[in-house]
DNA sequence: CAGTAATCCTAATGTCTTTAGGTTTAAATC
DNA sequence: GATTTAAACCTAAAGACATTAGGATTACTG
């Protein structure tokens, strides 16, 4: 086949096509002459546009990502909650491409996010919150908010409705009663745990503080 | 060749090699040649032990996780404590084969965990925590802990050392300011993540205890 | 307008997972 | 103890995949 007048392949329309595959199949069924149909195309021509298939991967890793909200920033009395809103409008763009959440571990968005955590530690700094934690934050906020989406996401389609799958009222009487007692739903469990993250390090640092300035 | 007078293979012996290989090689050298070769017999023969692959993957998974030591309980009123000694522990052991980290995601150790869920729930609820936070403290706990160690395994060995990498004093000096004012070590900046978000969990249900039965 | 580079193709290689079917021996049954 | 059954290995092969080599045609570039 010649060259044609327009490209038939774009690398945004690769990845766009891509992620159709991995929403709709699942990670495995992206194949190289998978993709390649979705795009009328056969599947050496991809290798003009990317390297490898670990390329198209890191790019898919990129575009979930990128969707994620960065929320205005609130009043500096406020600035908690401009974390939790950023955790949960990551969880959602990740969400809502589940079966490709995996790749953020191989490929992850750390260097793409630089930026915003330099963003993110001026905005403590001029919140008030105390040098010291602010990489004690970040890092935690970005392990916890990454691994808490990714491992939700990979969570079996019979087991997401359910908190705890596979528990018996016989066999785990006080695991049932807990469930039972539990108000709070997987999203409100996410945030419950951002935000109880964020007030026990403040708090935390502050009784370390004290405990430290009152033994000199 | 006959069957020989006693087996070649052992479910045992075949997850054992598994971890080997993939501890020395990473999880995409893990192929059922390799596999065959490291127990001197050929690929097909592992399907007498195993369905497929994927449950040989599984039970690497599951041996993995089984190597986590369970702390002694404390008295009720260091409960914290058994929590953050369990996630440490469960940390240790998975970063003991790092490579299989990302096998936890797809094959899942909570139906494994049920039993030690219940223990755990018995425990709290023996130590006088309030039963509505249960649920929030196991599940959050698994994810926290699970999401964190595989994020951390995942990451790549240059990126091990530096809690950010890429970091650039000129294009980020909040950031690298913030970096410079970091005491903790990577397993530090876990076990504080840990403590600090038990400590928010139940400030935090305090104070909305309070705020409710004060509106009343 | 000549030369270079881009973009697609077909063909082929080596690897992988998995199935089919054969052979020998161990274990179970009569 | 003889016979049957099932276990545990094997070779061969199918089908899928990632990737490379090399070729054709057209678009850009000077």
């Amino acid at each position: 086949m010649p060259r044609p007048r327009q490209p038939l392949i774009s690398r945004a329309g690769a990845v766009t096509a891509a992620i159709e595959i991995i929403d709709a199949e699942g990670l495995d069924a992206l194949s190289l002459p998978r993709l390649a149909r979705h795009l009328n195309v056969r599947a050496p021509s991809l290798y003009h546009h990317f390297a490898d298939k670990s390329e198209i991967l890191g790019a898919v890793a990129t575009a979930v990502v990128a969707k994620t909200v960065i929320p205005r920033k609130p009043g500096p009395d406020r600035w908690m909650d401009w974390f939790v809103q950023l955790s949960l409008n990551l969880r959602r763009a990740v969400l809502r491409h589940r079966n490709a959440a995996p790749l953020l571990l191989q490929y992850s968005p750390r260097d793409m996010l630089t930026d915003l955590y330099e963003e993110a530690a001026r905005f403590l700094r001029d919140s008030g919150v105390p040098v010291e934690v602010h990489v004690q934050i970040l890092d935690s906020m970005e392990t916890l908010t990454l691994g808490a989406v990714i491992a939700e996401a990979a969570r079996p389609a019979a087991a997401r409705r359910a908190i705890f799958p596979n528990v018996d009222a016989s066999r785990q009487p006080t695991l049932a009663k807990a469930l039972e007692a539990n108000r709070f739903t997987a999203t409100q469990l996410y945030e419950e745990m951002i935000r109880s993250f964020l007030y026990g390090v403040v708090h935390h640092a502050e009784q370390r503080r004290a405990a430290e300035s009152s033994a000199l």
